[in-house]
DNA sequence: GTCTATACTATGATAGAC
DNA sequence: GTCTATCATAGTATAGAC
């Protein structure tokens, strides 16, 4: 019933993060799904945007799984900050960087055009900020862990960016480990 | 006579910053630059392509010169770099959060489709990282100083990025604040 | 009632005619 | 040096098949 609704926006969170919102083509996110071309409209009567918001959703969801997951493994914030950045550039890597950043894309292209999905960017990225906030509790008061946790998601969104322009990881390690010193020393 | 082709070069390096590569069209370039339409091949005959390349090497040398001159004030790299931050929120909160960083969109949204464009975004990339570790060697050695500008060009992005999504200049300064701590304590 | 195929309109980049 | 034509493809919408 729903599984093939699920396949597009299946398809959808993979392309856009790829190849980007405005790059990433209804046609093309249908083909991929193996969902007939207008067909669309019936899933989706919001057309592009609906679809797009609810990927994001998805896409935004899983990762913030993944920062928890990967987070509460580390003795102690610093190393699951560290370990998190350390998991994303090889995830990036075995890709040949295609992959980046699910949401990066959408929040570039659509931040001064589409209130919507501006603000499903701004709701995905609270929720990354508040699953290493939290953690970051146990180390420091609650206004430190925000403005800790807003640089730990900014630095992460930007390292992806340079990372795949550059072909190389390096900007990812050099932020994990930074970082890391950074939460270490206080 | 060079003029009118410096003007459709300015008129693309704003609107790429302020709607993203993919969401602007030719025409509006020419349109906004006051050029007639349709001679953008006189001028750019690689096309697109060719004009946002030399758009995205003017827009990083800008940010360059911008970047050295305002972390030259500060009386050490931290509080230099701290004003960067924060001058950078002031723009970006006075355009109404149009403003973004000119190369995000192009190296989000060429970063896996278009060799070219995403070479000249990562030598921008480059360039912004040497003048901050310019200034970082007079407190640290050069692998450290890299490693530091790294992490500060990628915060740099990302923080634009959750501001615009934001509507809030919070994040910029967040990691400004948070930057000039990691610096300032080694 | 659920889903699919085809058609429509607008606009993109581009290139050749003037 | 400039403008108009071309061609592809985008997103959208609807009418009909199952």
């Amino acid at each position: 019933m729903t599984t093939k609704r699920d396949a597009i926006i299946d398809s959808a969170c993979h392309l856009i993060e790829v190849q980007g919102y405005h790059a990433t083509g209804i046609n093309q996110i249908l083909e991929e799904s193996g969902a007939p071309k207008g067909s669309l409209y019936y899933y989706f009567p919001e057309g592009k945007e609906g679809l797009a918001s609810e990927a994001i959703e998805r896409s935004s969801r899983l990762i913030e799984s993944r920062i928890r997951e990967v987070i509460a493994h580390g003795v102690d914030p610093a190393e699951g900050i560290r370990s998190f950045f350390v998991l994303l550039s090889e995830r990036i890597e075995a890709s040949d960087f295609r992959h980046g950043g699910p949401l990066t894309s959408v929040a570039v292209e659509a931040a001064s055009t589409n209130e919507r999905l501006r603000s499903a960017c701004r709701n995905a990225y609270a929720r990354w900020q508040e699953a290493f906030a939290d953690r970051l509790r146990e180390q420091y008061d609650d206004e430190r862990a925000a403005s800790l946790a807003a640089l730990i998601v900014s630095a992460l969104e930007g390292a992806i960016i340079l990372s795949r322009s550059e072909r190389n990881v390096a900007p990812l390690l050099a932020a994990g480990r930074e970082l890391e010193r950074l939460i270490r020393s206080g």
